[in-house]
DNA sequence: CAAGATGGGTTCCAAAAAAGAACCTGTCAA
DNA sequence: TTGACAGGTTCTTTTTTGGAACCCATCTTG
């Protein structure tokens, strides 16, 4: 498969990674949800060639989960900010920060707390269910073909 | 910063990345979640070359991701199954999954639908406070140094 | 018993993407 | 008028991919 066929897979991840899944558009945006705004920014926070995120950056702009304001005139600089659209992949990155904080920080504990603003507590995000309300774990969950299945697949031993 | 140095920075984000961050790391792993074992199947199912797949599973089996357990002797098969590790990422897999589901399917609606087996319904996960129970929204969350900080910064907008 | 078939790889080469560094372009300030 | 700053673009070199071919041990079939 090519990389640039992913969006054309009959799948939610797959076609969520044909935007997000590059090596360092999640990056980038653990960034701009951290506030990061500005070219420069990016550039020495990440220690990214310029070419590579000035490309990420387009091609984010494009795919609507950044948009360019400007923030000044004469010379017009602008600067880069989450759309709703780009807002809407916080729980991936919490997620992915909440494995991190429980595998791979070590002895010395994670790096960054989050905190829930409206309660004040220190927070990690659990995920239930929208139905129940109860907590989701990997072996409570089975898939089903919706209504855009066309011709997706499910492997054998999930046929049954 | 080069890649293989993503392991060390001080960022949640960026460990898991390390690890997951990969072009096709996620969707081995979503074909994990979907219950893919074998090398063949895996193959197969994602069309991609048989060196980088070697490649993954072998990275992902050594970062304790996944574990390689011997079905058949004589000849020796051996298939790869999610840890307890892998499973953790669950949620990373759903969120992308949701997000995918929301922007990226279409008129036709999302290819797959997930079914939450304790109460029986079609499921899409929210993400809650630990603490308070309440739904979490990137505008609900500020970051504050943890204890395994060391250098860990935050862009200027954030260091109020 | 030789000739596939099967599962799970490895090796080779060409093409694509990334890293690193230098260069370009307005605009302002000294 | 010199230079600093933000935000890029253009070059060349190194790394990663994709694609196809090859390898190896074991079963199966004729």
């Amino acid at each position: 498969m090519r990389w640039e066929d992913l969006d054309r897979e009959a799948c939610s991840v797959a076609r969520t990674l044909s935007v997000v899944g590059d090596r360092w558009t999640l990056l980038i945006l653990r960034e701009c949800f951290l506030s990061t705004r500005r070219f420069e920014e990016f550039e020495t926070r990440l220690g990214i060639a310029r070419h590579v995120l000035a490309d990420r950056l387009k091609k984010l702009t494009e795919a609507g989960v950044l948009s360019k304001l400007a923030y000044q005139e004469r010379p017009r600089r602008e600067e880069y900010r989450l759309t709703e659209k780009g807002r809407d992949l916080y729980p991936v990155m919490m997620t992915l920060a909440q494995w991190g904080d429980k595998y791979m920080a070590g002895d010395a504990g994670p790096p960054l707390l989050r905190v829930h603003k409206p309660c004040g507590h220190v927070t990690v995000g659990a995920l239930i269910c929208s139905e129940c309300g109860e907590p989701i774990a990997a072996h409570d969950v089975s898939v089903k073909l919706g209504p855009g299945a066309a011709e997706a697949t499910l492997p054998a031993a999930r046929k049954a």
